[in-house]
DNA sequence: TGTCAAAGTTAACAGAATGTTAACAGGATT
DNA sequence: AATCCTGTTAACATTCTGTTAACTTTGACA
């Protein structure tokens, strides 16, 4: 299945350009002007990969980055910048706001195909994994299904990413804060007792025994 | 142990209401109103984070930034500059002195709340082992679970972070202050005798030969 | 050996942290 | 439009840790 590529940048020939070459090598390509409407379409589409200018009236390259890194649903987008050479530091705080690689304009389709084609081969080595199987215990990314001592069903979205996460490392400890920012995003002000409630539920399912409480810390599941 | 924190704002509205969440959530809350002002207080009462306006007559967020990282006592403090959406690259500036987050105007409370928790906890991830291993005793931070002599548990909060110091270097004798200091934080008041309480606590699940008291000293671990 | 500060011990308490339930808003679906 | 479902918050209940206080024991040293 063809990757797709998401290109923000308000100067259409940039974007004619990079679409047709990367079309020619056989990524499926969409658009945005600015970042607001990157945000949606990015959303909407899930691309693999965006290819994001820095500089952007309103909504700029970076904070454009902040915010879709802070979508749980995208957080494992790739990013790369687009910057002029005179913007110095912006590889800086572009990796600082989460950006996988950054490449200086004019853009050479050939130094970006190859580029791209790098970062997309890392996914596979690192996460992506979309199947959790442990014990009597089978969770399935790609159908939101759970199985668990012949149990089955499937859980609503934030119950399954949390679970997900949880039994991604049966036994270690998962801090309250850093399930709020994997599971929620680092950006959203959600009460942490939202927690609790999705362990709850999760737990009515599972079954009590299989996610324990560490008081003052957080949580962990066990087989 | 209330985690301090300084906010740098001319804007006294401003500076009243993040006083009001931030205390409302249990932080100690201090204030200057000019970057001068800003680097005194932060060197008197050594803040843990410090949310800085970027525009400030004078010295402005940047520079006070600049200033407040080169004094070693504060050099790893925390710093998120607040920045008016028309400031455009400000972040990059502010990376580049030192910042570790930056919010934009207006302020959300809530949002500003999670950045500092993810930030603050950022310091506990950082220097911390994971795991100490020594003869028949384990224990992992990561789960939470202490073993010794084929007997398991999982302790509390307190009793394992006095643990997990003690063992973290066998035979050495921490003194009664620096367990405090360590384990509970500087900043908090706790009567003497907590240590001991939590020592009892301690010995009877792991038995009492493997904590030692030098008297008028502190406590030692023995493998 | 007697004294006194330091540490041990126990129980009780307060409050924090979590559990639990219900209600509600907003989006999706019919 | 009516209904269903999810995610979230609020309100209340419950559990358990952390702390204190009060009392006892230990051990160093005169």
């Amino acid at each position: 299945m063809a990757k797709k590529i998401l290109i923000v940048e308000d100067d259409q020939d940039i974007v004619d350009l990079l679409k047709y070459n990367l079309e020619k090598e056989g990524f499926k390509c969409y658009s945005a002007s600015n970042g607001a409407e990157a945000v949606g379409v990015a959303m909407n589409k899930e691309p693999d990969l965006i290819i994001l200018d820095i500089m952007m009236p309103e909504l700029d390259g970076i904070e454009t980055c902040r915010v879709i890194k802070s979508k749980p649903k995208l957080h494992d987008t790739f990013v790369i910048f687009l910057t002029a050479r005179a913007e110095e530091y912006s590889e800086i705080a572009g990796f600082e706001a989460g950006a996988d690689d950054y490449i200086t304009k004019p853009v050479k389709p050939r130094v970006l195909i190859s580029r791209i084609k790098a970062i997309l081969s890392r996914k596979k080595d690192q996460h992506s994994i979309s199947k959790i199987q442990h014990g009597d215990l089978v969770i399935d990314r790609d159908t939101f299904k759970v199985s668990i001592q012949n149990k089955h069903f499937t859980l609503p979205k934030k119950e399954f990413e949390l679970l997900f996460l949880l039994a991604s490392k049966p036994d270690k400890v998962f801090r309250r804060e850093s399930i709020l920012s994997k599971v929620w995003g680092t950006d959203v002000s959600v009460v942490d007792r939202t927690i609790d409630v999705h362990i709850r539920k999760i737990r009515e399912k599972v079954g009590d025994e299989k996610i324990k409480t560490i008081k003052g810390v957080g949580y962990k599941f066990v087989l």
